[in-house]
DNA sequence: CCGAAGTGGATATGTCATATCCGCTTATGT
DNA sequence: ACATAAGCGGATATGACATATCCACTTCGG
């Protein structure tokens, strides 16, 4: 369970620096499909350089990734203290995937199961959780529809992700007009009575 | 501009069907991804033959995929005969994403503007306007949102197709269930006055 | 000033898809 | 029946590409 930190010498902690801020900024814009040589590239550093600080690139984009995702982690568990949790979890679906408008990589790695560590799984369990209890809350207050599940969440996220792929998704941030349209489907509507009835069953879980 | 059809063997016709059915097959289970090499293994051939009728994957894939999409299209413009074109352009979205969840393929020369042929970009152009046209009559008739634009359609595919694409997608189609929450919120909703304000502006032009 | 630590980047390695080539087989019509 | 053009298979050449290593050289730090 101890983590092994050598003490490296200064010159080697500085360019492990260089390499964090180069790969936050490569991960960023060109997704997690990068090369190490890009990043090394991008950091002025040879490619061995890299090598020696991290094993591979999922160590890579696990230490640049562990901090921002937690950080979202903590965002929605401080969600959890706000009075009306549909506005809660509304605010915090935004702010978000605000982030993830920014960050390719962070939107690959939120998306795909695939490659994570437990460390990044975990987390992600825990940011579905307080959505889960927000979405619960906001039932309970009468502002949800009753058939909204934690497993609609992942999907919805998917969708937004989607819109911020597109060609056209430049400048307007189109992303935001879907997101407030989704939103505010979830809101219970009493004078729409029938009209929910459509839907189709929930998606079970994974 | 004159097709040379230089008039096949029997046989060889015979394996260019099983190419086709077999392209259809892979391409719809796989995605465009998959080899020339599957498709010719999956047909029961070798790849040289595959190679002998069709150039390269491009060239399989529009043959393969012209004719659905333009049934698409076909469907689209039916659509415009409908009475209600806010109810038309509903039914019209659903059939045409009901096709493309059964086809992997389908959805990626749907979604991308990559790698297309002429072809393939006029039939999808044809697609959208004729959703331009449906929307267009939607506002006439006093039953969809003004702030929709044809520039919401591609959007709002992608984000069905995100879903579809997600692991879960399995047995419940759970896209049914975010194409009718879409759909609902384009509708005039008389009730909510202030609510749409809430919308950024619409997206513009690719 | 010495030795350990660090560095660069050419390159070995491995994977994978595309496309070709050519000796052999089969269809076809006379 | 046979000649011959057409077709066939699939091993393999080709080329991209990313990962990861290696080692001669440089730099740090005590």
């Amino acid at each position: 369970m101890s983590e092994e930190t050598p003490v490296l010498r200064r010159d080697a902690e500085h360019n492990r620096q260089r390499t964090l801020a180069a790969a936050r900024e490569v991960f960023a814009a060109r997704g997690l499909q990068a090369t190490l040589n890009d990043v090394a590239h991008h950091a002025g550093l040879g490619v061995g350089t890299v090598y020696r600080r991290f094993p591979n690139k999922e160590a890579l984009a696990e230490a640049v990734y562990a901090g921002k995702l937690d950080d979202i982690r903590a965002t929605a568990q401080a969600a959890l203290a706000g009075r009306d949790a549909y506005e809660a979890l509304s605010a915090f679906l935004e702010r978000a995937l605000e982030q993830a408008a920014t960050d390719r990589g962070l939107r690959e790695l939120i998306r795909q199961g695939g490659s994570d560590s437990r460390q990044i799984a975990r987390t992600r369990a825990g940011i579905v959780e307080s959505c889960g209890h927000l979405i619960a809350r906001a039932q309970e207050q009468g502002t949800m529809r009753g058939d909204v599940t934690v497993d609609d969440i992942a999907p919805i996220v998917a969708m937004i992700d989607s819109v911020m792929d597109l060609p056209s998704a430049g400048a307007s941030q189109p992303w935001r007009r879907y997101l407030a349209l989704i939103l505010d489907g979830l809101r219970t509507r009493p004078d729409h009575r029938g009209r929910h009835s459509s839907w189709s069953p929930a998606p079970t879980r994974s």
